[in-house]
DNA sequence: CGTGAGGTTGATCGCTTTCAACGGAGGTGG
DNA sequence: CCACCTCCGTTGAAAGCGATCAACCTCACG
């Protein structure tokens, strides 16, 4: 999807270390998904854990009315399904073609267990992943639609660029549905507030897909004053 | 900050929960607060993580304009401030008198790489807290300022009756101003859905920081369905 | 009994949602 | 190759929910 681009992509940036855990069991396997493909539902077994490779999924829950709440994205070295309990509570859908590795989950808590360090990293992505929730939270309560979108925009800059500087070019591998149910808010107040930024010169729209931030200082007021 | 606060030693336990970790050291401590003081604050060196044996406290994170987002409530037996990095990320106080463990944190890590069973505890901590928040997100994210309340009623049941039936009665040791943080709504928004819900009579409120659930199922129609 | 913090309730305002129409890009089939 | 279709995104207008502003109440405490 994203292979012919000339953009940043999520995979050139990886300071994360690849893969998550090296074994010689031959149980994990490497599955390779299309756009929108369902990885798991909320209901179904947790029998694996799923380490992005390359691509971009998405994790979201349903209420009973259809309500949706996109509860994050994950890029190549997320970890999904790293669950309590023995299935998933929540849904995880696949946003572009990806390459997922699928570990077994008992054989990841053996391993756990018989490696520290193993153990370590499992905490440290469990930890890394309350921070950013956290930082999530205050966006989603107590900030306004335009602050949301800014904020939104900030993060993936800072995903693929550790200290975004000057003017940078981000792909949105989700649709404004998919930034809409993240943020909390409608389509609709996405589309006005991406527009309100690109008239106020912050960023720039090439194509809906692509997100070109021009001040990346100005944006950061835009994510908590505006 | 809690230097001077009163010292219990170690020997004493809580008759409440069993303690994380049982320690010979020296190093931990169980420290006493009275309501309304601050743990630790954003910034601060991340020296402890602290175990809730008794009372309830509240983490929070503020933005530059005052606004803030309430992160959670934690009671006894809960875990705070095991985080990513040498520093925390928001700030953590105290909502009634309340006793506190202090664990160094180097050493709870340590114990963790020497004692597969430890680390084990802290993954399934950090699990919990995470089904836990992505919970909390649908219902920030998604729901309206009623079923808000009434989830969040829902869940504080749960928590002190693994399955409530017919009546409950919760005791609140936040403030109005606490839940609508939690929730992103205001304390007026908080106090008139508290007031529909005892007019339909599904609640009951003898005093404002008790609440009497009369029908846990007829909350639980308010909590997703309005 | 005065005082102040926390809580409730009413009236109005405004941001976001909802409803609706239109535009553009990509895919398909004639 | 082009007409057509559908999905996604954008923009406008109107409606509604929760915020804001304000008054009053309740209770604990000195």
């Amino acid at each position: 999807m994203y292979a012919n681009a000339n953009v940043i992509e999520p995979t050139t940036t990886s300071c994360r270390e690849l893969p998550w855990v090296e074994f010689q069991s031959n149980q994990q396997r490497v599955h390779v998904y299309s756009a929108r493909e369902a990885l798991f539902c909320e209901g179904d077994s947790a029998q694996f854990v799923y380490e992005v490779l390359d691509g971009v999924v998405c994790c979201y829950s349903l209420l009973s009315d259809g309500r949706r709440q996109v509860l994050s994205f994950s890029y190549p070295g997320d970890l999904i399904g790293l669950v309590q309990g023995d299935s998933h509570r929540y849904n995880c859908d696949t946003l572009c073609p990806t390459q997922i590795r699928c570990i077994p989950r008992n054989m990841l808590l053996r391993t756990a267990h018989e490696r520290p360090e193993v153990g370590e990293k499992l905490l440290t992505f469990a930890t890394t992943e309350l921070a950013a929730m956290q930082d999530h939270f205050v966006s989603i309560g107590r900030k306004s639609a335009q602050e949301k979108v800014a904020s939104f925009l900030l993060t993936l800059a800072h995903r693929h660029a550790i200290e975004p500087t000057g003017s940078v070019t981000l792909r949105l591998p989700m649709t404004r549905a998919d930034i809409a149910d993240y943020l909390g808010i409608t389509i609709e107040t996405v589309s006005r507030c991406l527009s309100k930024l690109k008239i106020a010169g912050v960023i720039d729209l090439p194509q809906s897909a692509t997100v070109v931030i021009r001040d990346v200082d100005n944006l950061r007021d835009f994510a908590e004053r505006d």
